[in-house]
DNA sequence: CTTTTGTGTGTGAATATTCACTAACATTAA
DNA sequence: TTAATGTTAGTGAATATTCACACACAAAAG
């Protein structure tokens, strides 16, 4: 499906994800990109068939790479109140140092353009999805996360806030550290869905 | 400030709304604007300077609607528990005859565009936090809402939790009962919160 | 009463700018 | 030599905005 990308393919991704996140859809055109990247605009064309194509390739990098990430993140020792907190804070360390990327998590403003975009923003919800429902069913199952609420409601309400902190994040100009506010946030959400 | 806003020019506010809901940032045009309106483009410039102009007037319609809504909603009567459940019913109600304007609500597409519109949806925000952190206040004092954790903490929760609620609504092209859906995760974030 | 003038609201055509994308040619490296 | 990768200079389509002008209606002036 997915075929491997070039190393010049990857810098325009990284290139397009910078835009996108100070710039925000709108400025996501050729031409920045080709500024942004220090050749022409047609040079593009010799990496990517279309537009369409370099956001789908973005998303895709994103969508894999976070995979990854939350795999070699969780160990199977680990309690589940320790997977709940590695896994955000692996998620927090991973955007402090790629910040252009912030935009998979509200990627709202591709919303819309074309049908195939959407269904890779939706598998990167996707992603977050599977790995944090078998922590949360875990928990819930070992009476450490309440049981008062279902799982679904419980990961709506981490997904939720979550992305909202990230949402701040952003709109602050990425100013203040994201894996120190993070994390107390977790811990916040953590103190509250811990069963007493 | 703000201007009293003309019949005509709530028309295209609204037209404006429709616009955004069915086809995103992208689709709003003046000339889908003016093909909504029935007629010429050149027309929607007797009754805005810019359209610029015609989105900020949308959002702050938005919010002084929204603001007026919240006042008449709460009764000082009401515990903070039946409080924060009508905020939450309102909005629902509103926005299930209003749906174009979710779209305004996290319109973390719009974001970007101009200095202005930006200032407008924190505006909106505000609205809503101005609202809800008298509720959560109280609620806190009178020890029927946790102290476990931050006012500041519990706000953001539910703010986030919220505002997934309303992005997976649009996403499902508003197939589902919102007010049914919301006030269902009403129920378990106000589970969530209580004190035991 | 009739004419004049002003105002609100519409039109179609034209503006400059920006967009994604392409064709022809040049450089570089294996 | 050949393939990969770059540049220059275009394309047509879409964009927001402006233009000169038209029609209806109401107030003011004759």
């Amino acid at each position: 499906m997915t075929e491997a990308i070039s190393g010049r393919q990857l810098e325009i991704i990284e290139a397009a994800g910078k835009i996108l996140t100070a710039s925000g859809v709108g400025g996501l055109t050729i031409k920045n990109l080709a500024k942004e990247m220090k050749f022409s605009e047609s040079a593009i064309y010799r990496h990517f068939p279309s537009k369409e194509e370099i956001i789908i390739s973005l998303l895709e990098y994103l969508a894999k790479s976070m995979d990854d990430r939350y795999k070699n993140a969780i160990s199977a020792k680990q309690t589940p109140e320790e997977k709940f907190v590695t896994v955000f804070q692996n998620q927090f360390l991973f955007f402090k140092k790629n910040p252009h990327f912030v935009v998979a998590v509200f990627s709202d403003g591709l919303l819309e353009e074309s049908q195939r975009i959407n269904e890779t923003i939706s598998k990167i919800m996707g992603v977050k999805m599977k790995h944090l429902m078998p922590i949360i069913l875990e928990g819930q199952q070992k009476k450490v996360f309440t049981n008062a609420i279902t799982s679904e409601e419980l990961i709506h309400i981490v997904m939720g806030t979550f992305r909202l902190q990230m949402f701040k994040w952003r709109v602050a100009n990425f100013q203040f550290d994201i894996s120190r506010n993070g994390n107390n946030m977790v811990q916040s959400l953590l103190t509250l869905i811990k069963s007493k």
